[in-house]
DNA sequence: GCCCAGGTGTTTC
DNA sequence: GAAACACATGGG
């Protein structure tokens, strides 16, 4: 049936696109963190943040000795603010973090949270204020190490660009049509995130720039037509 | 000065 | 339920 091909298709190019990305990027030593923690609070950070600005605040937690759930949680809003003022929306993110930690040490620590099965866990982080979908994905993915596809904003542009995207499907349905196409593990979504993200950043800017982008061929239709790439 | 960055919650229709 | 808006620093 000319819906099952088209499916197919879409499965190739996919396919295809990512092998090109590995190819081109490899390991790009993404998320590097101590523990669970230190990434769910990088998670939180790195909202609408360049990452960048991330490690300077994840700087300032480690020198005023916050980076735990405990001190974090127990810290006064202005110390632990000041500390996080390079990521932006500080006020925003330290209700958020603080969220985080009473959920954290609710839960019983990384321990606690790591027995839970992957909906389970989803479902109690999505749960605590401040934590979305894609925050709670970086977390399962890249803290508890759950085979999930992150979907990001780079996500639905570049595939969108890449023809792969008939309209724009919620984020629930992207990801599980993701997972069924490529059912891979979590090494491989960690890097499949990182490679979208990077790509994103490099080629695929909400305004074009796709001068030499490493899978420039395998675009399909929309915004890569007319030569940007 | 303008756009963008590894989003989410709230308000409003 | 979707669109508009607030949140804020730092780099190009």
């Amino acid at each position: 049936m000319a819906a099952e091909g088209a499916a197919r298709d879409g499965a190739d190019v996919l396919a295809g696109l990512f092998e090109r990305l590995e190819a081109t990027y490899g390991d790009l030593g993404w998320w590097p963190a101590r523990d669970a923690f230190e990434v769910a609070v990088g998670a939180v950070l790195t909202q609408n943040t360049a990452w960048r600005n991330v490690e300077r605040a994840m700087a300032g937690l480690t020198e005023a000795g916050l980076l735990d759930p405990a001190a974090m949680g127990d810290a006064p809003h202005e110390t632990l603010a000041e500390a996080i003022r390079p990521a932006g929306y500080f006020n925003v993110k330290t209700r958020r973090l603080q969220a985080l930690c009473a959920a954290w040490r609710a839960a019983g620590g990384a321990e606690g949270l790591a027995a839970r099965e992957t909906p389970s866990l989803r479902a109690y982080l999505l749960d605590i204020h401040g934590v979305g979908r894609e925050t709670a994905d970086d977390i399962v993915l890249y803290a508890f190490y759950r085979p999930v596809f992150v979907v990001d904003a780079y996500t639905y542009r570049i595939l969108g660009r890449y023809g792969w995207l008939d309209d724009e499907p919620p984020y629930e349905g992207l990801r599980e049509r993701l997972e069924t196409t490529l059912a891979g593990t979590p090494q491989a979504y960690q890097h499949y995130h990182a490679y979208l993200v990077e790509l994103g950043k490099e080629h695929c800017r909400p305004r074009p720039r796709c001068a030499e982008c490493p899978v420039t061929d395998l675009c399909g239709k929309r915004g890569v037509a007319a030569g940007q790439g």
